[in-house]
DNA sequence: TCCTTTGTTGAATGATCGCTCAAGAGGAAC
DNA sequence: GTTCCTCTTGAGCGATCATTCAACAAAGGA
């Protein structure tokens, strides 16, 4: 499946990979249009040609940010508890529990990048809210078949306690870029899970 | 203790109180250097020239804009339950059901001005994280004023719970930023009381 | 009426924005 | 070696950024 196909031309100079990491940390930090393509050339060690020989725009090279974090730990957790975890309770204790964690690790910035790296353009930033509000139908779809299961009783309601947990996940993100340690993050992420529907 | 002291010159040919709300509806929506001086200018129905003599530069416009904001409704509503609200449980319930009324008000911005106007810049960032960061004093003051009226349980701990009550403070006015409704935050608001300790 | 004071105006400042391009450089194919 | 292809380089594009300023306008005080 591999494809050994021979590179023709010169060969780039520079690390792809690493290049991609650098402009994730400033995106991740500065945001969108707080990021400058100058801040970029910078900090990936190229020049602005290269850049944009190599990943496009600026709008590009954000959007390849964003799907690469999606594939990432930080940007997969939710996904990795929802698929580990037994039961209901457990993934969204784990999500709560790895939140606290990923947003206050010390080898990335503070937070979450997709409610960090806010932009004033609307196009950016309505892509940037459809990514975060799709944690509202994900949270509501293992819910509802926990409700189903019966896990949950059937007085639950779904679709609240999904946007409950949005909230409060994204309300811990905005928290650990206030500078909110991992300690605190946990202790929050304990008393969220007091709104979990008892029988 | 009102100044009649008649004004000298040629008058202002603006309404300034509405000039500034028209630059904080601008900073609200855009954030801070997502809001140019062209559009707030445009907005504002003034000149540059009128705008640096009558506000000074734009960090200082962007200051009274926030210290207006901590004066009205939208910005008062924490102190004001604080104050009226005989129970801190009360308080703290009214908080969040003001939270979810005010951060989807249609007059109004969505979500709350500290959280939605973000910055790049370094000063204004911290000179806002500070601001949202006080509310966890604040909150921590009132609950331990209600562990020590007997209110609170002694297992309680006051700064686990005022950082939990910002966190989803924080976290509703995101969600309302990315299109929340009024009853949807009325519900999370609900369910996050659950955390309150019970005895 | 003239002076002083303050506000408005329109043009222009240098800096920075995202982005492009011709020229040169370094590999593989021939 | 020559050709072909890709990447890098450095200069520079027009647009926009926040900000300033001299000239003009409108008020009160003299």
């Amino acid at each position: 499946m591999d494809t050994p196909e021979v590179r023709r031309g010169r060969p780039p100079t520079f690390d792809r990979a690493a290049a991609l990491a650098a402009a994730t940390r400033l995106f991740w930090e500065n945001g969108y249009e707080g990021t400058s393509i100058n801040d970029l050339t910078r900090a990936m060690g190229i020049r602005p040609g290269s850049l944009y020989a190599a990943f496009g725009d600026k709008r590009s090279l954000f959007n390849e940010v964003i799907e690469a974090y999606g594939r990432s730990p930080a940007g997969e957790f939710v996904w990795a508890a929802m698929a580990r975890e037994p039961t209901a309770f457990d993934a969204f204790h784990r999500i709560l529990l790895d939140a606290a964690a990923m947003y206050t690790d010390a080898e990335t910035p503070a937070g979450n990048l997709l409610c960090s790296a806010a932009a004033a353009d609307t196009d950016v930033a309505t892509y940037m809210r459809d990514l975060r509000n799709a944690s509202v139908g994900t949270f509501e779809k293992r819910l509802t078949t926990a409700r189903q299961e019966g896990e949950l009783p059937a007085a639950a309601d779904p679709r609240k306690l999904a946007a409950y947990f949005t909230a409060v996940m994204h309300g811990m993100s905005q928290r650990a870029r206030d500078g909110a340690t991992a300690a605190e993050l946990t202790d929050t992420a304990e008393l969220a899970m007091a709104a979990w529907p008892t029988r």
